[in-house]
DNA sequence: AACGTATATCCGATAAAGCGTATATACGAA
DNA sequence: TTCGTATATACGCTTTATCGGATATACGTT
């Protein structure tokens, strides 16, 4: 991984959010983003797929659902940098983690923080 | 320091690469970088007027040299992740350190790695 | 004061990124 | 097969970033 390839990625605020959130979450599917960032499903959609193609994130589909997470090739200090940055920047993302819990119907799976 | 602000200023190949030499180097000079990373000289100043004013360097006259050092007020995060990305991203800087040590006449001064 | 060196800034041009809208694709259910 | 939902992509446009070259400013020396 390219660190200047990683930095741009994280240079956008719908990516930055999108990779912090995953990482808190595990795993979200398109949806899930669209609505806690409040943006179009293009939009997001477009981000996610920049990222998977940069390597941050890796896709997985279950049924008519697409779930990104932060993809486990990433080098450690890329996942460290991720988790360094999620922890000590909360109030950057709490907004959308409340709207993303508050969300009616999200699709069920496993693992799911809340 | 928002982590946007943070991630925009590494996502530019000049800027990233003289946080990490300078964060290597302990501060370096306009000069000094306009050499190691064989640049123009305007280019290099612009971008690290930018990061000084995002809060990432700060700046230090003597005599008709500035030098540019990694804010010590910058949030411990934000320091973090500057020394995990120097330290795991060697191959990406060595050839502009090279030229750095390889400099004939650098300014003099106390601390000095090469 | 005049000059040389180091650094900063300005300006117009170019390039890159991001966006909204429309549309295409994929899957599941009826 | 048809429909509804989820996701991806294409296209043209707007905005933002970056650049080179010229110029301005600051300092030290003579």
């Amino acid at each position: 991984m390219n660190p200047l390839v990683f930095y741009k990625c994280l240079a956008d605020d719908t990516r930055l959010k999108s990779v912090l959130l995953i990482h808190w979450e595990g795993e979200l599917c398109v949806c899930e983003l669209t609505e806690a960032l409040e943006v179009s499903q293009p939009k997001v959609s477009r981000h996610l797929a920049q990222l998977r193609e940069c390597g941050l994130l890796k896709d997985r589909r279950e049924g008519q659902w697409i779930y990104y997470q932060v993809s486990p090739s990433l080098p450690a200090w890329a996942q460290t940098v991720i988790g360094t940055t999620a922890e000590e920047n909360q109030d950057f993302i709490n907004p959308h983690y409340q709207r993303l819990c508050n969300m009616g119907d999200r699709p069920e799976r496993k693992e799911q923080c809340c």
